[in-house]
DNA sequence: AATCATAATTAGGATACCCTAATTTAAGGA
DNA sequence: TCCTTAAATTAGGGTATCCTAATTATGATT
């Protein structure tokens, strides 16, 4: 029991995106979606899912896709645990600019060791989410449940303040930010283009309303108000 | 001109160890040695050397050894500067143990942007050295001149002030810091044992002297007092 | 100058990841 | 039920990094 179980960069890449995806549609996760999101062809992800499987990290449905074990599940959420405290100690401590910090963070979260995350965690004074909303699991890998809906599913002329955003990534995030779409703002639907088309969306404070596409405003979660 | 040049962690861990020990001993350094410091065999390190030559970071003359070019230093520096900076920010940040954080720092070092580097530095307020005692080389690669004798050339009965530990390891640092020996403490050498016997230092503060092999007094360096 | 020990090098392999070009399978629509 | 298409899989390669077991060169010693 309990291998020495080397996890390397890969491998954590490979688990903390099958969570990621997961938490997104119904498992299991397609192996193209999969290769997509870690920019590899189809054969590679499906030669590294089977080297997760046979470690015990991933169960594979042949022609159906791949879903984490219990123990995959927990060296995901660790993964995932190091990259938004990192998040974090770049924007609040070393003023390190919002759309940046993601990617500097997704190679810090290979190379820590679990003494310099529980300092780490300490030190931030146990912050429960990242600079992009999202929940930072805690020690043994819980997050507390989701409240948020996507943007998407807001109705016309409906209200809400802006929670999370997922699938970071510097160009989105780079646009977002320049737009006003950061965590806690408030903002309103106010028309959907048809045929999808896109969303016009004020954020509060902004004199136009900006147009965004249906593809972000499904990775923009919200909280209606009233 | 300038290619893309992905510089991995096995690279720069090996440039990293070439420019340590070309600070101990007159280069070029054996490949052995570098074996040796590495942990792999040699015909692994001729391999890497070969691979490292190719891209102009190192010159190899066969059956002498390896010696950085201009571009090796600079990478070589760039490391230490991050490892250094990254043991600094673990020590007096986060408050982890002295003889734990080389190790930790030797991850992080490799996956450290620019960017992060800079801030970091700017928020540790540019530190110079290590906890350890070692220079922090400057942005551009530049470490002030060396004032320091190894504490094996001290004379019996001369005092000295500690100054920096080199070839950082847990084993040795725990050693040491159990035994007083911490950089800007106080020591005198009072005796040392013939036939490679070891040296009978005794550090201000403390009761007894402790004694070190050769080995160990190899690698203390001081700045003898009066 | 012959000998020896040590270090360096060569030879032959292994593993983890990644790729492109076939080929096969699954699943929905005709 | 048959066809079509997209996704999954197989086949065949490639590179970086590591290893062990020879073999060979160097430099010091007789
Ligand atoms: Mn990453
Ligand atoms: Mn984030
Ligand atoms: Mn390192
Ligand atoms: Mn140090």
């Amino acid at each position: 029991m309990s291998a020495i179980s080397i996890t390397s960069e890969s491998t954590e890449m490979y688990l903390k995106s099958i969570a990621e995806l997961e938490m997104l549609a119904t498992p299991p996760v397609a192996i193209s979606h999969l290769a997509q999101r870690l920019g590899v062809s189809s054969p590679s992800v499906l030669e590294m899912v089977k080297r997760l499987a046979a470690q015990n990290l991933v169960t594979h449905t042949p022609y159906k896709g791949v879903s984490l074990t219990d123990s995959g599940r927990r060296r995901a959420m660790a993964v995932l645990r190091r990259h938004r405290l990192w998040e974090r100690f770049l924007v609040d401590t070393l003023q390190l600019p919002w759309e940046s910090v993601h990617d500097y963070a997704c190679q810090l979260e290979h190379a820590t060791a679990p003494a310099v995350t529980d300092a780490l965690a300490a030190f931030l004074d146990n912050p429960t989410t990242c600079p992009h909303g999202n929940p930072i699991p805690d020690a043994a890998g819980a997050v507390p449940p989701n409240r948020t809906i996507p943007l998407l599913e807001l109705a016309v002329g409906q209200s809400a303040r802006l929670e999370n955003i997922i699938y970071e990534e510097a160009i989105l995030l780079e646009y977002l930010a320049r737009r006003g779409f950061l965590p806690g703002v408030q903002l309103t639907l106010e028309d959907i283009a048809p045929y999808q088309g896109p969303l016009m969306v004020r954020v509060s404070g902004f004199d136009h309303p900006a147009a965004l596409g249906r593809e972000i405003a499904a990775r923009i979660f919200v909280v209606p108000t009233e």
